[in-house]
Parts: structure tokens; sequence; C-alpha cells
DNA sequence: ATTTCAGATTGACAAATATCGATTTGACAC
DNA sequence: GTGTCAAATCGATATTTGTCAATCTGAAAT
């Protein structure tokens, strides 16, 4: 329950950067590849692979292999289970 | 739609410090004020205001001022709007 | 009006983050 | 193999964040 801290504080860091919530914005739309995305953000190409790495990690977002193309998506799992956090730890115990 | 994301990203900045996080649950329990909040995190008190301001200004922690010290206490108004911010950004439009 | 105590603010500093350009890796074509 | 293109990694750097100690502010009590 301490602990669970530093987890769930790792989903909201996926969430917490401007570029992040612009490239899930994209991804609302549907599965995109990394070149896509790129066209439509206005960073290089390291960082755009780092800001994925993070909201990979974070289980928000899911990627997929197709030969040399990586395709992201939103993932319904990770956002269930983000969504499900925020409400516990928002949630103000009854008595 | 562009612009929100800064707004979207201060709310979800509050929620992603394990200190914050920790804080948070201390007031799952009830309204506390910034003195009792301290004795039951590792931090000095300029940190702890440090972080109760960020916590204020994201909507999901309310104050009130009662004669020097001041209550705080989880918003369900703020925590009910970040619940919706975030099945918003996480929603994938369907065709 | 002085003292006391809760909380805010300031200045300094270390650690974490976001960015870039350059290089590396890995898959597919040729 | 060689070349090509998508993506990852690396090194450097600027910015942001979290922390502290010290000081300031403001309300209540004496």
């Amino acid at each position: 329950m301490e602990s669970s801290n530093k987890k769930y504080a790792k989903i909201f860091k996926a969430l917490c950067d401007e570029q992040r919530l612009k490239i899930l914005d994209l991804l609302r739309t549907g599965k995109k590849c990394g070149c896509e995305l790129l066209e439509n953000v206005e960073i290089g190409q390291s960082s755009l692979s780092y800001h994925m790495k993070i909201l990979v990690e974070s289980g928000i977002v899911e990627s997929t292999q197709h030969g040399k193309w990586i395709h992201y998506n939103i993932s319904e799992t990770g956002s269930l289970y983000a969504i499900k956090i925020l409400k516990e730890i928002t949630s103000v115990e009854k008595l």
C-alpha cells in the first residue's frame, strides 16, 4: 500500500507531460507507427522514442512490431487500470 | 483542445510524486490540517507547503482556513473532474 | 503590542527530466 | 553482403522539480 505509490506515480507521470498528452491524443484516432507520430509532433526522433518508452512502460500505451515498424495504440486494459487507480486514491473512506 | 493539454498535465502532475500520493492517502481518512500531515510524512514543513500548493492548484485537494490552521481535504468535484479527463484522453474514437 | 504557532516564501542546491545530434541496432530489400 | 529506413541508445546540456534551512506573514492568545 505504501510502496504502490511508486507504481502509481509512474502511471501518472506518463500523463503529466504535454508532449505525451499530444501523442495520446493522436493515438485516440487509432493505431499509429512512430514515424506517423513524428510527423505530427514538434520534437525529434530520439525524444519521441523517449516518450514512447515512458508511455508503454506506464501500461497506457501498447506497442506491436510489424517488421521494422512499431505500431502504438492506447491500451484499453492499461487505461481502465489507470482510471481504477485514480478512483481509488481519491476516494474518501466512509466510516 | 490543443492547449487543454497544459491544463490536463497540471492535474496529473499533482499525482506523479510519491510524497503527494502519500499525502492524498492520508487525506482519504478525512480532513486534516498541515501540522497533522507533517507528522505523518518524512519531509520538512516548507516541502509540505510546496506539495500542498500543487495539490490544491490541481483541484484535487481543497483547503479551508480555520483560524491559523488550514484544513485540507480531497475535493470530490476535483476528483470527479480528473477521472472524467482521464477517461476522455484515453478513449479511442469510434468510427 | 508581544509572543506563539501554522503556514508561505525565498535562496540555494542536488536530482530528475526533456531535448538534441550523432551513433547504433535490427529488419527488410536489393 | 550492402543499403535503407524505423526505432533505440548515448553523451551533452538546459530546464524543471523536490528538498532544506532560514525568514516572513498572519491569526490567536496573553
